[in-house]
DNA sequence: TCAAATATGTTTTGACTCGATACTATTAGA
DNA sequence: TCTAATAGTATCGAGTCAAAACATATTTGA
């Protein structure tokens, strides 16, 4: 009862939150947008954009423009208009925005607390959770953003691998990255 | 790598908010502010004041007094002073506050969410995440808040059950709540 | 072809969060 | 006793957030 999952996420939440702030302070960083810089660095380049970022921390765009403003005028992410369509705008994270996250993400004690668990334990926990995830994903009609390599579109060819919803050639560094139009 | 654990916790963690923020909306509660309230719903009377939330919710404590006073002035708690301590104020979850719980507290898309783990495997997350949970707690040197239940001042005696801390007697109620000075 | 609808992104506004700081009241302890 | 510690409140400024209005750019479809 007391430890309901639901619970017991928060409560990590929370914590990770706490240490997030934390060691945002030398850059004067909020949570948020160590959240949306984590996210940029880890999405491919049909997802770095500012209403990908928007879907996948669940804010609206306005609220999220504003962080992503910041984080340029910090020189975290630098601003690329797409060059075939002029309404879009890439983000893509600058060396300084990569330096940070090594050093800060993810926190130090939540990973010294997770060598808590053996492998095979903490293979188990992520399994599960993705499964959860998913689900509530799904469930609340939010995109999914899975791992391109994982994706229905993702096909290989003889010529190397191919996304069948751009029809573009993608290498093997793109493969590992979320996608927002990820579908299982 | 794309799928660390505190990713999928922090995304988890945002879609809660999101859905919690809708289900507030009727009244006007903020999520932090539903926080709160659920964690007072689930603590003893050893942990049911201002500092204690404090502490739960990892923020400042003027901060948190500025949540609680808007949960008193929704009359979804109330403020007790205590007995002894005239410092102290106690925080009571009214019925009205009992009422929004049991309707929005856990998120019914996540609940559902959960119903595709199995018993088994729900209860195997749980127990991998609360070792998680301590073990971060411990590494950042915070509060564990245990059920008292488990916790090393719990004593069962021929009179009943007490709290070697307080040295106070234990009803069978008492002892299933959160308390903040929980030892393992 | 070209106007209407749609999509991406920014700006503004007002309510709220948050840490920091200063403050009051009460209790503990030397 | 009288100083330090503890519980809690009040205020301030920076930032988050949703909502709405706005500016461009692209797509749709008559």
């Amino acid at each position: 009862m007391n430890d309901e999952l639901f619970n017991l996420i928060e409560r990590l939440a929370n914590l990770l939150r706490q240490e997030t702030r934390l060691e945002g302070q030398s850059l004067g960083l909020q949570p948020i947008q160590q959240e949306a810089l984590y996210y940029l660095s880890t999405c491919n380049r049909y997802s770095d954009t500012t209403l990908a970022v928007t879907e996948f921390l669940g804010l609206t765009k306005g609220t999220v423009s504003q962080s992503l403003k910041i984080l340029e005028s910090k020189a975290l992410i630098s601003k690329v208009k797409d060059k075939k369509d002029k309404r879009i705008t890439h983000l893509n994270v600058t060396e300084a925005g990569r330096e940070f996250l090594k050093k800060t993400c993810p926190p130090q004690k939540f990973t010294d607390a997770i060598t808590s668990l053996s492998i095979d334990e903490e293979f188990e926990t992520k399994t599960l959770l993705k499964k959860v995830l998913s689900n509530y994903q799904q469930a609340t009609g939010r995109t999914a953003f899975g791992v391109c390599q994982h994706c229905k579109f993702n096909r290989k060819t003889s010529d190397g691998i191919l996304c069948d919803l751009t029809k573009e050639a993608l290498s093997s560094d793109d493969i590992m990255l979320i996608c927002r139009e990820y579908v299982v």
